[in-house]
DNA sequence: TGGTCGCTCATTGTATGCAGAGGTTCTGCG
DNA sequence: CGCAGAACCTCTGCATACAATGAGCGACCA
C-alpha cells in the first residue's frame, strides 16, 4: 500500500494498535447494521476498507470471534454471526445468570458518583427517546448494562459480560422502538437498588428487567 | 528459520490452522505450569519453541488474551495471567452463576449416551485418583465440566464457561490433592441429577460443588 | 555523587509476498 | 440436457521484511 500518505490520515495515526482500531470499527459496523448478519468478511476488502494491512484485520478478527460477533471456519472465510431465535435465547439465557450477579456487585460496591453516572446514562437515554434517536438509545443502553458491570469490580465478569452486552445490543435494535419506555423505567428502579446499597433488590431488578427483555423479544420476533 | 525439518514434523504437517494449535499448546503450557503466572510471554521465543513465525503466535495470543489466560499491554508485551486472590473469588462469583445454568440445561437436554459419557470421566477420574495422578485428573475435572457445558446445548454459554472451566483448572491444581475425593463424590450427585432430568437438583447440586470448591480454595490459600 | 540525557538493543507493530486450499465456471462427454 | 472434471481464480494461511517504540545502560554534566 502506499500507507505514507493515506493510513497515516485514517486509523494509523492514533496510537492505539491498528488491532484495536479494526475492532472496533468492525464492532460498530456489525452493530450499526452496516455488516448484515451472514456476510462474508474479506481481510483484503476490510484492509482495504480500513487503510491497513491484513495483519491487523486478522488480529482483531481472532477477538471478534472470541467474543461472538463473527464465526471463522478455517480456510473457509469469516461470516458476520447470525443470531437465529434459538441463539437469541441462548444469549437471554446467559444474561439471565450474569445480569443479576452484575446487578448485586454494582449494588455492594457502587458509591455516590457512578450512581449518578448511571443517572445521567439514563437522562441521556431520556433525552434519546424523546427525540427517536434508536442508535444514541441503542448505545446508551449498552452504556448503562456495562457501566453495571464496571462499578461491580469484578474484571473477569465484566471482560465476559461486556460483549454480551455488545451482542444484546443486536437484538434491542430491533424492539428497541416498542420497548424503550419499559426498559428505561426498569433502569430506575435498577439505579435506585443500586443507590440503596440493595443487592437482593438489585438482583432481582436486573432479572426482572432481562425477563421483560426477553419477553419483548419473543413478542416481537412472533409479530 | 531452520524451519524444513523442524516445523513440518511438529506443528505445521497437521491441518489445524497454526495458530489453533499454538493456542491449545500456550493454554496447555501456561495450565501445566510450564508457563508460569507473570511470566513474560515473548512472541520471537514462542515462535521459534513451536516452530512456527510470529504471526500465528500473535492471532493465538489475541485468543488467548479474550479468555483471560494472558494480559497484553499496546507495545510492551504480553504476560500470563496471575490470579490474584481476589481474581479467584471473581472467578468463582462467575462460576456461581453460571455452573448452575450449565447443569440446568445439561439436565434438562442429555440423553442416555451423554449421561453415559459423563459417568465415564468419573470412572477415569477415579482411576487417576487411585493413582496419585494430579495432572490427568486436573484434565479430567475440565472435561467433566467442559461436557456439562456442551450437554446443555447452549453453545453461547459453551463458548463462555468452557474456557472460564479451564481457567480454574488453574486453581485446582493447588488444591487438587485435598480436594479430589469430595469433588468426586459430589460430580457423581450431579450425574444422578442430570439422569434424572430434575434441573432444579442439578442447578443446586452444581451449585454446591462450586461452594465446596470455593470453599476448599479459601482454606489451601490460608494455610 | 546523583541525575538526566541520549544511544543502543530487544521487542512489538505493520506491511508485503508467496504457497496452497476451496470454490467456481466452463467444457467435454455420456 | 445433465453431470463430471479440469483449469482458473479468489482468498486464506503463513512467513519474511521493515518500521518504530520502549527499556536498559552508560556517559556527561551539575
Amino acid at each position: 500500500m502506499s500507507s505514507s500518505s493515506v493510513s497515516s490520515h485514517t486509523l494509523g495515526a492514533t496510537h492505539l494498535p491498528l488491532r484495536d482500531v479494526v475492532a472496533t470499527e468492525l464492532r460498530r459496523l456489525i452493530l450499526g447494521g452496516e455488516l448484515a448478519p451472514g456476510e462474508r468478511l474479506i481481510e483484503d476488502r476490510l484492509a482495504e476498507l480500513l487503510g491497513v494491512s491484513r495483519n491487523p484485520v486478522r488480529e482483531a478478527m481472532r477477538v471478534l470471534s472470541a467474543e461472538g460477533f463473527i464465526e471463522v471456519t478455517a480456510r473457509r472465510g469469516a461470516f458476520v454471526s447470525s443470531m437465529s431465535a434459538r441463539e437469541a435465547m441462548n444469549l437471554f439465557d446467559v444474561r439471565l445468570a450474569l445480569e443479576p450477579l452484575g446487578a448485586r456487585l454494582a449494588a455492594l460496591s457502587a458509591g455516590p458518583a457512578q450512581v449518578a453516572e448511571l443517572a445521567a446514562i439514563l437522562d441521556r437515554a431520556r433525552l434519546a427517546t424523546d427525540e427517536g434517536n434508536l442508535d444514541a438509545l441503542a448505545d446508551l443502553n449498552t452504556d448503562f448494562h456495562s457501566y453495571v458491570f464496571e462499578i461491580g469490580g469484578n474484571n473477569y465478569l465484566a471482560g465476559i459480560a461486556i460483549p454480551m452486552v455488545k451482542r444484546a445490543q443486536w437484538l434491542f435494535r430491533h424492539s428497541a422502538a416498542a420497548r424503550a419506555p419499559h426498559s428505561w423505567t426498569e433502569h430506575r428502579g435498577l439505579i435506585e437498588a443500586i443507590r440503596a446499597a440493595d443487592g437482593e433488590f438489585a438482583e432481582s431488578e436486573a432479572r426482572n428487567h432481562v425477563l421483560a427483555a426477553r419477553a419483548s423479544f419473543l413478542r416481537s420476533a412472533t409479530d
